[in-house]
DNA sequence: ACATTAATGACACTCAAGGTCAAAAAGATA
DNA sequence: TATCTTTTTGACCTTGAGTGTCATTAATGT
């Protein structure tokens, strides 16, 4: 589930006001305070005093404020569907979404800290926990479209539906066990917990 | 996913001021209200006005808007745990957590219409999917422990969260399927999403 | 200079959530 | 009956998120 860091936010016109700030900005500084203070306890306030902009400023930038850890998600989608397109059409349908997923989390290990910070923050923060099942919802329709596409099946079909929402819960038992031991690798932990169903399943 | 009705709320002695509602009535209610008017469109006043009670009071009884719809779910969360307990010892383990959730899921029809509005509601409002989750947490920490229990493992071990995980995945596709389609029954549709992910994994 | 464009900032409003405390309404007691 | 004790309610207040409105600001274009 990793999130690109948010590209410098492009002006739609050379005309106007210039904007005071980004999202970059915004988010960097926002973390800054939901590390040190706790989510909860930071204010919108006190992220556009930390960058010198007004409360409604922020607002408008994003949704809500438990959009801001998450960044430039759809951004991310956008990349998870274009791996998803370049699997192999001959590998097994099975085969195809697990590599996808294990690509999709593939990021170098130096970028590996902030990324286990931002999931940390993610996943350990009951606002966050909730807010992100609409994420995770676009996530798996990813999953359910890839499927529905190589299987002939509709997306809302039970069987995408089921490898979407399963793929889900894989990937998540992963990143909680992967934030839990400083040294594990996410990408084995992506095979463990397949193989954990794969041979629980087999009984 | 089955909610009991909320019981009478019982008077912790029969001393001091009676209490002016119950959880039921506060349900009741409120379940009412965002049918017709909508989750978001309901405000805790209207709950408040509706069953002639202050706004304060119904926040003493729910914590916040968004359990009122999941009612007591505590009590759910024991029956279910109760089910788990009473399979045979010599069931497969996924058999038995399979037939665990079946089980738990196992409902008269004729108390399925309120029990569908309510997962509807609850599955269909953004706000109420993303507070569920913590509920979700709560149901998948059942089922770890018991895998835990019976093969010796930790509730946080990976096999017991992965399995924890992926039955809610197979429970929350089924429900999905079980509000789209009026005539179709919730047993089948575990068998089948769960029939779904074995073929799957089987090429 | 002046018009145009686009973002900001100030202000107001609604609502959820939660803290505090006096008042209400019951049983218990003298 | 009058008073004490207990428990809940209701009124009041504060904070913070989210959203609408609109004048102001600061750029470009003419």
């Amino acid at each position: 589930m990793p999130t690109s860091p948010a590209p410098a936010t492009r002006r739609s016109s050379l005309r106007g006001r210039p904007a005071a700030t980004t999202h970059a900005e915004i988010e960097q500084a926002a973390f800054q305070l939901f590390v040190t203070r706790g989510f909860e306890a930071t204010t919108l306030d006190d992220i556009g005093e930390a960058i010198g902009v007004g409360r409604r400023t922020i607002t408008r930038y994003y949704p809500s404020k438990n959009d801001i850890p998450w960044g430039q998600f759809d951004r991310t989608l956008d990349a998870f569907r274009e791996i998803l397109r370049s699997m192999p059409a001959d590998l097994p349908l099975h085969e195809a979404v697990h590599r996808g997923v294990l690509a999709f989390n593939d990021f170098p290990a130096d970028a590996s800290p902030s990324h286990r910070d931002r999931m940390r923050l993610i996943l350990t923060t009951p606002a966050l926990q909730a807010h992100s099942v609409l994420r995770y919802a676009s996530w798996r329709e990813v999953i359910a479209r890839y499927v529905a596409e190589r299987t002939g099946l509709r997306p809302d079909d039970l069987l995408p539906q089921t490898i979407g929402q399963v793929s889900l819960a894989l990937a998540l038992t992963s990143y909680q066990a992967w934030l839990a031991d400083e040294d594990a690798s996410l990408p084995d932990l992506l095979d463990a917990t397949m193989a954990h169903l794969r041979s629980h399943l087999a009984n």
